[in-house]
RNA sequence: GCCCCAGUGGAGCAGCCAGGAGUGCUCAUCUCCCUGUCAAGGAGAAGGUCGCCAGUUCAAAUCUGGUCUGGGGCGCCA
């Protein structure tokens, strides 16, 4: 080994002791005779001092070192002496006497700090990426993540899981999200598909009869990017045989709760539980960030006899008007206001009513349409006080009113500082929600037909099977959705095991028989086979570690990611190829030629 | 496909609303000084086609249109 400690593991406890470290300058205070180093490697910093009374070669290196040079001291540890001493970082109590440096290898300039005390743009981050994850800060996030994995993987080794790896090559589904395709050389003109999740093969697992499966695997879908979306992730799958709705829950929250107290030493509460009815009501959205209230209001009973238009019009064709109160939202300006309505608009409602609570009474656009009661009532229906900002939303059609208001929560949250800053070590700064009793369909305007909100192989809950072809909304699905702190975790369900009741919600999403065999052809022969009852969930690896990390995006937490327009500045991912490359593949590009 | 924000020496920003010479700040780089600093300090220097293209104007970093790149969001994401 060419070094005998990690820098930032000395303590006081080295003092006395002969050291050899590895790392890179962070950097230089050249006081012209004593000269400093911080040293980094993986494990932190710690300070070299050069002295020319000394070691005088050593110090004569010291001089040329710059920032980012690879280089290896020997030198004896020492206590510091008074008044030297730095508490800010960990190896403080300690410095290094150089005897030697060696260095390995000079460095250019970088194009942006290292140290760390100041952010950079992303796009220059990604291009150096190798020097970006030199930063502690980067290689903590991929520590945790290793730890959050290795902790998981643990977890299902314990509770009799085995994992087992699933084709990355594989069959395309049209259903879902776009899929990525490899063509194939051997069979011209037909293609492989890259797994938007293993999905199909772990439900085969389950009647291959092997029980309990879990793998955490790369998934693909070519759709466009977000904070918390990349085109390639990272997933736990999990699948189990002869459990309920209740069991994976069970076992999944106990997962959640046995990974946060193994790496951040938290011991979670239970998960609070809300139906998706119930959070939408709520809260407007399926994820719900229930760090604060702000809670949505019905409306309905108040402006019931109203003679205000957009009230009227809404709760008239069967929609709703609901409300928020935003704490504080009082002193924002004309300017601010119509800015809201913009920002509702662009969400798809109509318009956006506020009504400021004053001491003088409301004061709104709409304060002339509204009588008395309806004042009193807008007020004491959105638990809204003297100085807050009453936002309203009405529609005709229910899913925006709650669209909107949801995101206009979220977005109020953020920028009247409701959300409290993420105190990692206190087991209340995680809200984890279980999200369970999904609607089994939703209506896709554009294609004029009832899609599954999860998959076609999720289970009915047996009381709602009856408006399964005469009402389709009713249906609810075994379908449930872990969330935390706003984001979705996990998602996943008790499947379907019965081959009759397979083709039964088929033939309801107008699956012809013969569309079935050609797509799922495969499971549906396998179901002749004696299937189990079966279920499982898919939790998002790169999610749960952003959100460990208090990361605001999964970026942070992926060692090579894409930008925003899927593009990966280090590499110039994707490129062009050969024409040689594509007529080997039976390919043509339609593409319009580069400028 | 759409909406919003940003792009100014190597990095991070201010300047833009209200047009008047590339003006400023912090850091980095180079030279010199300096034996206890720790985001060292002091003195000096070098470094920019204000993302790109067009328009308005006597004059554009600044106003207008377009475009590219990055970020946030809507749509999309079974």
């Amino acid at each position: 080994m060419m070094r005998s400690h990690r820098c930032g593991d000395l303590r006081g406890d080295h003092a006395g002791e002969t050291v050899e470290l590895c790392g890179w300058v962070n950097s230089r205070r050249d006081h012209g005779g004593v000269t400093f180093i911080d040293l980094r490697d993986r494990a932190g910093l710690v300070q070299v001092v050069f002295s020319p009374g000394v070691a005088a070669e050593a110090h004569d290196v010291a001089q040329t070192l710059r920032a980012e040079f690879c280089i290896r001291v020997t030198g004896v540890v020492q206590t510091r002496r008074e008044g030297t001493v730095n508490p800010r970082i960990s190896t403080g109590e300690i410095e290094v006497a150089a005897e030697a440096v060696e260095v390995f290898s000079e460095a250019e300039t970088p194009p942006f700090p290292i140290d760390g005390h100041q952010d950079t743009e992303e796009s220059l981050r990604l291009r150096y990426r190798y020097l970006d994850l030199r930063r502690n800060h980067m290689q903590d996030n991929l520590d945790l993540r290793h730890g959050i994995v290795g902790a998981i993987r643990r977890f299902y080794d314990a509770h009799g899981f085995v994992e087992i790896e699933t084709p990355m090559m594989t069959r395309s589904t049209p259903e879902g999200a776009r899929d990525y395709l490899v063509p194939s050389r051997v069979h011209p003109g037909k293609f492989f598909a890259l797994p938007q999740s293993p999905q199909l093969f772990k439900q085969l697992f389950m009647v291959a009869g092997l029980d309990r499966y879990y793998q955490i695997v790369k998934c693909f879908r070519d759709e466009d990017l977000r904070a918390d979306r990349q085109p390639e992730f990272t997933q736990l799958d999990v699948e189990m045989s002869f459990v309920g709705v209740e069991d994976v829950l069970d076992l999944t929250e106990e997962m959640f709760k046995s990974v946060w107290a193994e790496v951040l030493d938290v011991s979670l509460p239970d998960f609070m539980r809300l139906t998706y009815d119930e959070s939408m009501r709520r809260f407007g959205v399926d994820k719900p960030d229930v760090r604060f209230g702000m809670e949505l209001a019905d409306l309905g009973t108040v402006f019931a006899a109203t003679e205000a238009r957009v009230f009227r019009s809404a709760l008239d064709s069967g929609g709703a008007v609901n409300s928020i109160a935003v704490p504080g939202g009082g002193r924002l300006t004309r300017k601010e206001l119509d800015g809201l309505v913009e920002e509702a608009k662009q969400l798809g409602a109509g318009g956006l009513v506020w009504a400021a609570v004053t001491p003088d009474g409301l004061k709104s656009p709409m304060d002339k349409f509204l009588s008395d009661e309806e004042r009193t009532g807008l007020v004491g229906a959105s638990s809204a006080r003297e100085g807050d900002l009453i936002l309203i939303v009405a529609d005709g059609r229910v899913g925006v009113v709650h669209k909107v208001l949801g995101a206009l929560r979220n977005r109020m949250g953020e920028r009247f500082g409701l959300i409290p800053e993420l105190e990692r070590s206190d087991p209340g700064a995680w809200k984890f929600v279980w999200i369970t009793d999904f609607p089994w369909f939703e209506y896709n305007e554009e294609e004029a037909r009832w899609d599954p909100i999860h998959h076609p192989f999720t289970g009915v809950v047996e009381e709602t099977l009856q408006y399964l072809e005469s009402d389709p909304a009713r249906v609810v699905s075994k379908a449930y959705d872990i969330t935390l702190n706003g984001w979705e975790l996990a998602s996943g369900s008790i499947r379907i095991h019965d081959r009759v009741m397979q083709e039964r919600v088929f033939s309801a999403l107008g699956i012809t028989p013969e569309e079935a065999e050609e797509r799922f052809g495969f499971l549906l022969r396998a179901f002749r086979y004696g299937p189990p009852p079966h279920g499982g969930i898919a939790p998002g690896i790169d999610r749960i570690v952003a959100l460990a990390a208090g990361e605001s995006n999964i970026r942070e937490v992926i060692a090579f990611p894409k930008t925003q327009s899927v593009f990966d500045p280090l590499t110039g991912a994707p490129a062009a190829v050969d024409e040689a490359q594509l007529e080997l593949l039976h390919l043509k590009s339609t593409a319009p030629p580069e400028k």
